[in-house]
DNA sequence: CATAAGTATTGACGAATGTCGATGGATAGT
DNA sequence: ACTATCCATCGACATTCGTCAATACTTATG
């Protein structure tokens, strides 16, 4: 078994690859991170995203996060689950409520697979 | 015509806003910065811009693409020119053939707005 | 136990997306 | 001129996606 990493985490792992401009992807490894691209390319995600980053304890429940985005909660709850699932949200259920929060390293994978580091001629 | 820079780019500029983690995104740099991101958000797009950076010259015409991937030339012509429009590629037509080449800045760009440069908690 | 509130799921619908074959336009070579 | 090659556009199709109203589930409160 692991001997370190013991978190639960949807997908804490590595997405897949190496920067898409240091290393050809495959068509498996692309697939994988479209996907994960996929989950923040939608206006309301990314503004759910941004609001969580920004909330008073970096967590908000789905009631907090419907009047900001004008959406229903049945399409606020979607959108949350697709973040959730892509591993870019925690979910943390107290009493009635459903609070998520974003997971940093995710979005720092995420930018570190479109340009390494240091920018892409360093 | 042109004296210089001929390239038609047709998004050079920064795309809206500060990082999704900095700033509460509005609803309309939401869309925008959706749009770029959903110009990505493609297996097949992923593995263009992926051979694309890879390639020999840093480029390669449409001919060249239609192999690797798999898919017919309209499809490749098809993702090519979204990525175009996206701001992520250059298109130059040399004869015959059109050359595509991937805006190296334009990634980094859009890692810087996915996680700040030194990560999330630099 | 009954009620209220927060959330997730279901079903439905229109819109957008990825793919292809067929077609048309432009350029080089014979 | 004629042909061959490369590329973009068009039309069509199946699939996916974003959204909502209605419903069910869970937990706290009266």
């Amino acid at each position: 078994m692991s001997t370190r990493t013991p978190l639960t985490l949807e997908v804490a792992q590595p997405v897949c690859c190496a920067p898409v401009t240091q290393e050809t992807l495959s068509a498996e490894q692309a697939v994988v991170l479209a996907a994960r691209l996929k989950a923040l390319a939608d206006p309301a995600r990314l503004r759910l995203v941004s609001l969580l980053a920004n909330a008073a304890d970096g967590e908000a429940c789905v009631c907090d996060l419907t009047a900001p985005l004008g959406l229903s909660q049945p399409t606020v709850s979607h959108h949350l689950k697709v973040l959730h699932q892509a591993g870019l949200l925690t979910r943390e259920k107290r009493a009635t409520w459903a609070y998520y929060a974003v997971v940093p390293e995710a979005l720092t994978e995420l930018a570190g697979l479109l340009a390494p580091a240091g920018g892409p001629d360093a």
